[in-house]
DNA sequence: CTGAAAGCGCTTACAG
DNA sequence: CTGAAAGCGCTTACAG
């Protein structure tokens, strides 16, 4: 890049100290029988001459592969495609290295079902997993037996933060509910009550953002009157029926100027009880790019949603791993934060290619 | 990734046709005299095994190393330093390979500097170029002249549309005045004077930018009057005279309900005029996360403004041109399109580290 | 027009 | 505890 001399070679170390290329080896690599003093003189020369392994080379030499497992639900595929997309994609890429990755598919985002899965694996058949949790707390013994025996676990899209995952990939979800709140309060000049409702209970990506949402909302929209409902899973016609329930019921004078949801299936649920509610225009943020939401957002009965970029989230996961066993870093970032983008109708360029989960 | 066979190689793809690994290198890659026959017959071959060539071997054996150049400007260092760091780090990434970048500073944006670097520059000194182009026209010769001396140019950030470069990478401009637009639009609830300011005359960024943001207000909100004001190029100072002027010579039953400007730094010459026209609230979406305008969104003057992604522009670039010099990827996108976010006060994480560059 | 052989910078049995 | 040598899958002079 700069004008940097060519890098020193092995060879051109172990001639300068006088020793072999498999003892230069064996003290960079703490790979077997070595006397500390030899170990210690080659690290402090290899340091003082700026060598660097190329890692290509050690790429081609080395006979044993690294083995990624990584465990995707196969539904709603509209969510979970991009993820997997992302995964594939930074696979490819590695392809000549020795690193692989497998993806096992659960029908499903589902807690049993993943953690059938996770059961069966151990430090003998894996070296890495990549896991989007289905629960923040109830994986946390597998996750802990499974980094135990030596395997880096990576969290993607909600996390499992008690467990001894080395990193978690994904939203600020804190932030990603002061967004929403922030852009809702904004649309609604900060004035009325805001419908607030909750995704899954036991999922931290849920629970988070609605914690950053009511944070905002009472911070810098005082005014702002927060009406809280039910937890509606990720479950469309749920959030349907809560939005309905609050508009009826709602009092002539104080109608519903706004509605939040945290989490991106039940947001089109939110829609779709809003659009029957024409003429009148309530305010929605929502979460996540899925085409059931595009539909709302051309409409203009979504006004946003806040994404978190699932692509890079999966394309991230894998290349931080390949840094772990292949270019040995040593230091992982505990949070990788992506996407907290607020999306608005022309943000979309067209429709995603894959088609929708069902006919709601 | 999937459980497919183990690739197979040029030794065994030479033996399979009876044939040595050089004619098999010289069929595959195009290099020297080979009879049409034998060439046919091993590209034929390789095509039903499935043969792939291993990427990390042949950047280890090649000789040769391909020189890339990429000009940016030193100045206003908040902004290029993003695209810097991104092709920095690109470039390290493939540090290992055959492959160079070497980054030339002009000291600020500004055609007569970047022109005299590229007049500098041919097919024998470097075999790719990436650049900022600063003029949407006037860079097409030169641009012409390495294209056809086989030089890959590639457009980051704005574009020269007639010239013969490979790709451009940066924004879809149209859409990214029409999301101001939206938000705009959606903040004033449809209604009133909205001013709107231009940048540079000559800069593909700027002008296309007004273009979407006219077509959006014109389409979706045809209630809301606009005020065509002055290309301020990018000085902060004629922006806010720009701005000054209009809200003062304002019938006061019309008055400016909000502002729009084509470019980052113009932005905050915007704010500061908004700022002391406090406390009535007049809407404004600006463009770039430039420290400046970070603290312009924080404190509310700014609504929101709409990011490029530099940093993932510079990154892209570099990677572009490795997948053609190393991968061998023949098809380029012309356009790749980065960053169309619509950030707000919550999208900021914390202050950039990089210092302002002037006193506004 | 084609092939045999050396080499890129590492890792890894194998021998001592 | 240490070294000599083969090998990863390509490219590239060199010879024919």
């Amino acid at each position: 890049m700069k004008a940097e001399r060519r890098r020193i070679t092995t060879r051109e170390l172990a001639q300068d100290l006088g020793v072999s290329r498999a003892t230069i080896d064996r003290a960079l690599n703490g790979r077997g029988r070595i006397s500390e003093e030899t170990r210690e003189r080659i690290a402090r020369r290899a340091q003082e001459l700026g060598y660097r392994p190329n890692l290509i080379a050690r790429s081609l030499a080395m006979t044993t592969s690294a083995r990624i497992i990584a465990i995707v639900p196969k539904q709603p595929a509209s969510f979970f495609q991009s993820i997997l997309e992302g995964i594939r994609d930074a696979a490819e890429n590695y392809a000549d290295h020795p690193f692989s990755v497998e993806i096992r598919h659960t029908s499903k985002h589902d807690l049993t079902e993943q953690r059938e899965i996770i059961r069966r694996l151990d430090g003998t058949t894996c070296n890495g997993l990549i896991l989007v949790p289905a629960h923040s707390r109830a994986l946390n013994s597998e996750i802990d037996r499974l980094a135990g025996e030596g395997v880096m676990v990576i969290c993607v899209n909600s996390d499992a933060p008690e467990s001894r995952r080395t990193t978690f990939i994904g939203q600020d979800f804190i932030r990603a509910g002061r967004l929403a709140a922030e852009l809702l309060g904004k649309l609604a000049r900060g004035q009325g009550r805001v419908l607030s409702l909750g995704g899954f209970p036991d999922i931290w990506a849920h629970t988070q953002r609605t914690l950053g949402f009511v944070r905002e909302l009472e911070e810098h929209y005082p005014e702002i009157e927060i009406l809280h409902g039910p937890f509606c899973d990720d479950d469309p016609q749920r959030a349907y029926e809560a939005v309905r329930g609050a508009i009826d019921s709602a009092p002539p004078d104080r109608p519903i100027a706004g509605v939040y949801i945290s989490t991106g299936a039940g947001s089109w649920g939110v829609a779709r009880a809003l659009r029957e509610n024409q003429p009148r225009k309530i305010h929605f943020v929502g979460f996540d790019v899925l085409p059931e939401n595009v539909k709302y957002l051309r409409s203009g009965t979504i006004d946003a949603v806040v994404e978190q970029e699932p692509y890079r989230q999966g394309y991230d996961a894998v290349e931080q791993l390949h840094r772990h066993f292949i270019e040995r870093k040593t230091e992982h970032a505990e949070y990788v934060l992506t996407g907290l983008d607020v999306i608005l109708r022309n943000s979309i360029p067209e429709l995603p290619e894959h088609g929708t989960d069902q006919q709601f």
